[in-house]
DNA sequence: GATGAATGAGCCTTCATTCAT
DNA sequence: GATGAATGAAGGCTCATTCAT
């Protein structure tokens, strides 16, 4: 029994250790540079390891995605920790998304990539994975968006819809920030998001 | 004389459907399903033929990226065309651009993998003339509010923070356009949009 | 254990395959001719196979030309073994070369090639290396001359210059092996290069 | 008549300008930086053009290379002008050799090119003219000693021999000149090379 | 006679993946 | 269960050469 514990738990080590290099390698190298040679190389692990643990490189991606995700949910909630204020929780939420964006980059990258990328290229299963994620990122905003109804902070309107143009958003201006040294060099980022999200709040506060 | 200009009519021509076929592949099989030899065998010309047309792979998705951007462009003044009230002008950019993305997806998927893009990709000669493009995008939606503003339809306050946020706002939207059959298929998509772009439009209206 | 070991010598005579291959292309083709793709070919690997042996192409030459010096050098050795008239022993080094350079072509003509290529080729790391194998090459001549002046036979002189001059005689006289079907068909190449070897040890002796 | 001349002239000039630039490029660049399409940049002339003066790379080559030997030959000719002693004009032939091989690189390394290739590379009709070139070229230094011999300078005997030797050691000596900078770091190439010209001559003097 | 456009073959190198051990 | 060796396919790119005009 003890013996079947540990030889989980080395598994469970061995499969995190993959993901951490992997990780470490989109962050530094891209999504290019991350080759599962190079991922088994800095993991210590052959090859073939990898392979055992998950299907194939989307597979390795898309835990992957799905770790930064958890994490991203992890951080808004301890952010929203002994926050009440429903219009204040949505705030939070939106910088924590941006800070997320930029501390977790690697992280975000991935994300990204899965967002960016165009429906065609994944199978349905794994499309379904994705979409089940997304729905969990947006319904935190819809919980907020409903308590602030419920509250009589914000506007009787379609709670997803408002959660949508929300995520829709900040993703958007997200984006945006790799134009903070040309095109938006005469304002700043931040002020700029928080003046949308500031807004966008205004807009469907009561 | 008649032949000079029959070839470069054939130059022409040759060069805009490398043009298309690496548009065409880039929206069928991402950034990595586009490779130089993917693109000149599908054009049915030489691998060696592209690179008489264009420096290098980048060079040639930068002309990709503008001739888009151009057409968007082209399409959205179009679209402009004898309206005159800034809200309606505004809220017929948002749809151009969203209709842009579906009637047009090959070129809007190469936009949006230049704006998706981590930054890291490009070296900066690319990054620069890609933002100037989208700077050129941009402004089209500042001088709509500009005018919303000089004929008090639009609050009077920082016009190229709204238009960012209007950016920002529509490009996330459309980027969930490939949720619809999943978490959003309780809804319409282009109803979620209207709905997103109208509160955007009210929110900045007097 | 012994599966270990076996394992081991499995890869080394892999190894040894790919630079047989690459020696033979090398001879038969020419620089150009001896690309990674037609090496791999050769040895009936995959081209991958080739570079989990050598880092690169660069690589695999250098090994090509340690292994031809190196054997050389053991020719020369044996050669000499017996031998103790500083003399003979001189005459002994020129023919083990000429002769190398006949029965060896494959290696002789690499080292050829390395000694003849215009030194904007290599990398300096590369060159180096080469000039390391130059230098062992050239100490056996070194040695055998400075005891010939140790036991009399020789005229006590500058022993490196001696030494030099040695090498590049032999090995621009072994180069015009080559003409011996041209412009040296009235005499015969070997009683050319004894001649001269036989005029040099004279001008050295005392 | 006139006409039929200058047409004749600029057809020369034409095919002068591609040597030219072939010349610049292969100092510039290497045996392996001189393409076809960039000569035929660097000459402002069509690549197809170089094809109707040239039958193709190798012949162009080996016109370059007799260019380079006939220039080698004129500048020895008149670094002999005006010296008798058969020693001296021998020397004389050796330092031409090892000026021209510095000051005129680009030559040097394409004649080197064609010297050091392995036989098998070139067709026949090819290497006959290599070879015939080497001839003229050998019988410099066969005229140069058989003077001294008839003047009683040198020794009697075979005078193509000694002139094989002598080429093979200056030609020898040149190759290691890449040397100096390593191996021989300690000494200095041109004094070595002087030193083995003096011991050659005078091993064959009287 | 001169040309520029076109090209297939080839370059070096890396990749995700498999399989025998 | 873990692995290292092997690999075909593919990546971007350049080449010498041809051919219609």
């Amino acid at each position: 029994m003890g013996l079947k514990e540990r030889r989980e738990r080395e598994k469970q080590a061995r499969r995190e250790s993959i993901l951490v290099a992997a990780r470490e390698l989109l962050h530094q190298k891209g999504i290019n540079g991350a080759s599962m040679n190079q991922i088994a190389k800095k993991a210590e692990l052959g090859v073939a390891t990898l392979y055992s643990y998950f299907t194939n490189k989307e597979d390795l991606f898309l835990v992957l995605q799905q770790e930064g995700l958890d994490l991203l949910r992890e951080q808004i909630s301890e952010a929203l920790e002994g926050i009440s204020d429903p219009k204040i929780r949505l705030k939070t939420i939106a910088f924590s998304f941006l800070e997320f964006s930029q501390k977790r980059k690697n992280y975000y990258y991935i994300i990204n990539y899965f967002i960016s990328s165009p429906e065609i290229l994944f199978e349905s299963t794994l499309k379904d994975q994705i979409d089940l994620q997304a729905e969990r990122a947006l319904s935190v905003a819809n919980a907020v968006i409903t308590e602030g109804i419920e509250t009589g902070s914000f506007i009787n309107q379609n709670t997803k819809r408002s959660a949508v143009t929300f995520w829709a958003l900040i993703f958007g201006l997200t984006q945006f920030k790799k134009l903070e040294t040309t095109i938006l060099r005469d304002d700043n980022h931040t002020a700029i998001f928080e003046h949308s999200v500031d807004q966008f709040i205004r807009s469907i506060s009561v």
